[in-house]
Formats: structure tokens, sequence, C-alpha cells
DNA sequence: TATTAGCACTCTCTTTGTATGAGTGCTAAC
DNA sequence: GTTAGCACTCATACAAAGAGAGTGCTAATA
């Protein structure tokens, strides 16, 4: 079903022109750039709604894409810009000399292209399956009290207060140190399990008491940090949109739903991904289109940044703006683990 | 300008209704529970509506409270009713051995706020003029990179990564300590400055390289540390709201600016603070209620909790929980610092 | 055969008019 | 001081009419 130049033109038309002014679009104001009558648009326009690329949203409107449409458009018609280098180096220099845990990162770069694109944005935090332990660490705070910091692989780093029932001296810190290089450091958290912490706990005795808080802090530490995490940036910007007004209830509610949000940005195996309404088969979001791309530590795919708009959203000034932030966010965050 | 009996009860009669619907009060249904007729409490409604207690949407309408009217009612007329034993305890089981940083506290309790009041909470955590630098510590995370952990007087933990341009070995790091010991411990954010840290940084000859990052990261912490957070839950509880449609945008765009929310909760002197509609002085705010309550670490108030819903919210429900939660948060803190 | 002008048709949107009903304010009687 | 009665006001719902935008179809044209 290879479509004329002309439909090609006309389709493309119709769908740029939605997506600027979110009007349905008639034909007269088509026949102009394209040097044939309103009458010969009309045709063609009927032979793509046939195919199902417009939609009308009555008799005497104009032409609307639908969602399969502006798949297509995006498929195949879409003119690919890259963004400028002013632009590029602009974004760039935002993350020169920066210091932080991965998540602050994510942060900011979420802040930075909500801001570009004027959508709600996500970020995710690095996931890797194959995630172990690099180091653990334990500082004391007070007498009783000490923070427990892990450092992940994949750079993450989380630390957790943790309440001791004794004082804590220097032969329990040894033993601490001792049992994270044995059982912890270089395994991943699916690799012990509540069962597996407490029979280790029984086995050290009258050191168990003063152990097991801190190996339960641990474990959970090592899970969160294990975890991804999600953040959204702009949420108040999908208010002004008129076309998600009855959606945008649902949409904030889902925002809570973290593993739900997550394999939306990160869904695919290809660097950049686009869904369009239905496409996320999420009700809530049948009426936004979800751009995400991935970035990369270590040559792997390990989390995503991405933005939630309006289906007629800037596609092609978008798209390469996530990717160029998601390869910044990888080049730091690689640098980061390099160390 | 003292009410009679009947005016008190017929104002609170239409505030707590109009709470309850949301609609306007004739005064067909409220002569029943009055045993006088609708003529008379039009009469003593329209007396009301003089003095600016109640208002009318227009001349067929029933007769809604005025913010002067609920104010009024909160001060004089509401019945202060405290929370059963059971919703307390209920409330206090789930701070029970609470292992954690304050943030984290302060996070717990807005959800359960925003869960038991169904509106958007707000939540801050501890803020003292008289902060100091408690603990200061360093981790290496690699050979370069170190954690930098201080903990403030208030109970605060905050930690950062920062880069170091060559190795760490012990001596540096006994300096660091020094140097913290010296400087840092004991004051509190506002007794350096940039220009007292580089002075400082000048005077150790040729560590200086080494240590200045060092330092400008603990600074930069400590300012961080000295900071009031501020933690939102359940935004979207207002988008349900129906009176605050017009509004919900502007809400959400002041909700990113933590210091004029953190002022609008931390308002007055008194524990508890209502703030009525336009009482917040705050365009954004003109039709919501902001209830809130300071908590006390140390026998001095440090932060608060609260929530925003509507004008017509509930209060005689919503304050004593909002207490009740302040009073836990106080309460757990304490607990975190004495040791 | 592809294109186009012309025209009837459809449907939304706005305006106007009318009826309904809830609730008020006022007056006169109790 | 209280109340019954009634005229009045205003929002709301609904129907009818006109304007406007854009379409689909048909017949003529290149």
């Amino acid at each position: 079903m290879e479509l004329s130049d002309r439909k090609k033109k006309i389709l493309t038309a119709v769908i740029e022109r939605y997506i600027q002014t979110g009007e349905p679009v008639g034909s007269k104001v088509l026949c102009e750039g394209l040097s044939v009558s309103s009458a010969t648009v009309r045709n063609e326009m009927s032979e793509l709604s046939d195919i199902g690329y417009l939609e009308q949203p009555h008799t005497s409107a104009g032409r609307i894409p639908s969602q399969k449409g502006i798949r297509f458009y995006i498929n195949n018609l879409m003119p690919v810009y890259d963004i400028s280098n002013a632009d590029r180096f602009s974004v760039q220099s935002r993350f020169d000399n920066f210091d932080g845990e991965p998540k602050d990162i994510l942060a900011d770069a979420a802040k930075i292209l909500s801001d570009i694109t004027g959508c709600t944005s996500v970020a995710i935090t690095p996931y890797d399956i194959n995630a172990f332990i690099k180091k653990v660490e334990m500082v004391p705070l007070g007498a009783r009290t000490v923070l427990i910091i892990i450092m992940m692989s994949t750079g993450v780093i989380k630390s957790k207060i943790c309440r001791c029932d004794g004082e804590l001296d220097i032969k329990s810190a040894e033993l601490f140190y001792n049992i994270a290089a044995a059982y912890f450091i270089g395994r991943s958290s699916d690799d012990f399990n509540v069962a597996a912490i407490q029979s280790l706990a029984v086995s050290l005795g009258d050191k168990a008491l003063m152990m097991t808080p801190l190996l339960v802090t641990l474990t959970d530490l090592a899970k969160e940090a294990s975890m991804c995490n999600i953040i959204i940036e702009g949420q108040s910007k999908l208010l002004g949109c008129k076309e998600l007004e009855s959606d945008v209830y649902n949409i904030f509610e889902q925002f809570k739903n973290s593993a739900s949000i997550a394999s939306l940005i990160n869904k695919g195996n290809e660097k950049t991904n686009i869904l369009i309404g239905r496409e996320s088969m999420n009700r809530s979001f049948e009426n936004t289109s979800i751009i995400s791309s991935k970035y990369s530590v270590g040559g792997r795919f390990v989390g995503a940044v991405g933005v939630i708009g309006p289906v007629r959203i800037d596609y092609s000034r978008v798209i390469p703006n996530i990717i160029n932030i998601s390869d910044i966010v990888g080049n730091v965050l690689s640098e980061l683990i390099e160390e």
C-alpha cells in the first residue's frame, strides 16, 4: 500500500499543521501550498481517511491525523533534524564538571529536558540486571547509630541509618566489614534473601544480636540500590494540554507507579522509542505520546530519559533533543563509573 | 457585634452543610433542624449576609459561607473534636521502630497525612536557625572519589560525592578531619563563606590543591543541610477539586517554589496555623485553605506538617489529625537527636 | 483519465427565546 | 418576633434558527 508522492505531501502537511495548531485541517488551506484545487485535495484526503491515516471529528470539520497516520509519518515522512551544535554544547556545558550521584545527574537531565521540550519529562536511574555491590562502608554517627553506605557497580550510591542494640566497638565493625567482603561485595541483591541473612546471623553466635540490624539494613540497601528510581519533572506542563484534560488525573495517579512508568520509558531494545497514544497499551496514556531514549554505560543500555506529552507533540524537534540528552547522560555516567 | 445564638446555629449549619455538599444552602433545608419557619431563617441569613459572613452566588441560589464567615466559625463555633485513641495509636504504630533520616520521617508523615485527609499534604524538614554541624565524615569510594557526610544538630544527614584532583592519602584525610574539627564542627553554615574557605585553603600551602574541592563540597553540604526541604505528597488530590480547577496550574507552579510554600506552612508562632483563602496573601491559594501544625524538637518549633485543600475542607476532622501527626513527628525526631 | 468548478448537504457553534424551578425579599397578618 | 403568601430574580435546560466551515458528489474540462 504505497502512497503517491502527493498523498505523502498532503499527509505530512495535515500532520505538521495539526501539531502546530491543534485544529482540524481543511482542504482549502492545504491546496495553497500544493498548487492543486481544494477538490483534488479533498479526494486525496478522502482516500487517506479510507486507509485510516486521517479522521474527521465530524462531517463538516477538517481532518486530523489518526494515531496510525502519525505512526506512518514518523516512520516514513518525518524530516530528521539534528540539533544545532550550539544547542548541543549549551546542554553539554550544564554537565561539565558534574559532581554528584547518578540520581542527581538524571534529575538535572529531566529538568533540562522538561525546560527544552515544554513537556513533562521522565528519567530512570541506572538499572542493570548484572549490577553488583562494589563497596560497602559504615560510618558511626552516634553511640548506637551508624550510617551504612553502599555503592553499586552502576555507580548508584545509597545510605541508610541503622540503630544497633548496643554500642558498636571496633571488633564488631571489623566483623561487619569481613562479612560484607565475604557475602555481599561482588554479589547482586538477588543473591541473598532474608533466610540467608538470618542463617548467617545465627552462625555468628554471641555477635548475632549486634550484627543482625546491620546486615538487615545492608540487605535493604542492596535491594533499594538495585531498583531503578524514576524521576518526573514538569508535571504541571500536562495541565496546560486541553486534549489531556480528562486524562490528567489518571496520568498523575500512574506517576505514583514507578514500575509502570519505567516499563513505558524503557520499552523495547532500540535506543529510541516512541509510543503514540494507544501503542502504550495503557488507558491513562491513550492520548499521550511517550518518547524516550536509552542511555548506555559501558556499552549496555541501563536507563532512559524521555518525555510525555500530547499525541500532537512536535516530534521532529523533541526527538533529537531527547537523544542528545540521553547521550550526554550516558557519557557523564560512564566517566563516573570509570573511577 | 455579638451574634445571637440562633444566628450562630444557622451560620454553623450553613457552613457544615456547605463543607459536606459543596452546594449553596437554602433556607428550606435549614428550618427543619431549627423548628422555625424558612422565612425566619431567611431573615437571619439576610443579616448574616449583611455583616459579610454569608454570600450568594446569585439571587435565587442559597447561601454559601464567605471566607470571613469560615474564619468566624473556626474561631468561635467549630466543635473541637479530638481523634480517637484507636486512630492515634494506628498512626503512632507506623512510626514505631523508625529507622531513617529526618526527611524519611517527614516523607512518611506527609504520605499518611495525605491518605487520612484526602488532601495534598506538605511537610518541612527540620530547620533551626541555631543548627550547627555535629559530625563530619569522609568515605573513600574510588581512587579519586570520596563521599563526604555531614550530620547537623537537627539530625539532618546529607552526603555528597567529591572528586579530587589527586589520590587521597592518609595524610590528606587526617588533615581534612583536623580542618573539619577546627573550622566546621560546632559552627552553623552562616559562619563560613566562600572567601573564608578560600583563605583557609590558601593557608594550606601545597595541600591546597588537594583540599579545596573537599572543603568546597563540605561547605555546600553544610548549606544544603541547613536549608529546609519541603515534601509534597498527593498533589493529584487537588485535581479532583472542582472549585480549584482554574487555580490548579498556578498552585502546581507554586509547589516548585519551596521557600514560598515553606513560609505558608510555617507561618506565625502558634503551633497550629490555619490560612483561609485570601489570608495566605497569595493569589494562587485564594481558593484554598492551608492548615498546618508545627512540630518541636528539644522544645523548639523546627518544622511543620500541613495540608492544602479547598476552602470547604473538613476542618474539624482534619485539624486534630494534623496536630496528632505533628506531635508524633516531633517525638520521633527528638528520640533521633538524643542518641 | 486526472483535475476542477459548482453546489447541495451535513454538522458544529452561537444566538435567541421560552419554560422550569429553586430560592429569595417583602408585606401583611398573627 | 414570627410566619404565610406571593411576586420577583436568576440559573439551567431545552428547542429553534441562522451562520459558517468543510465535505462529497456530479458534471464539465484539459
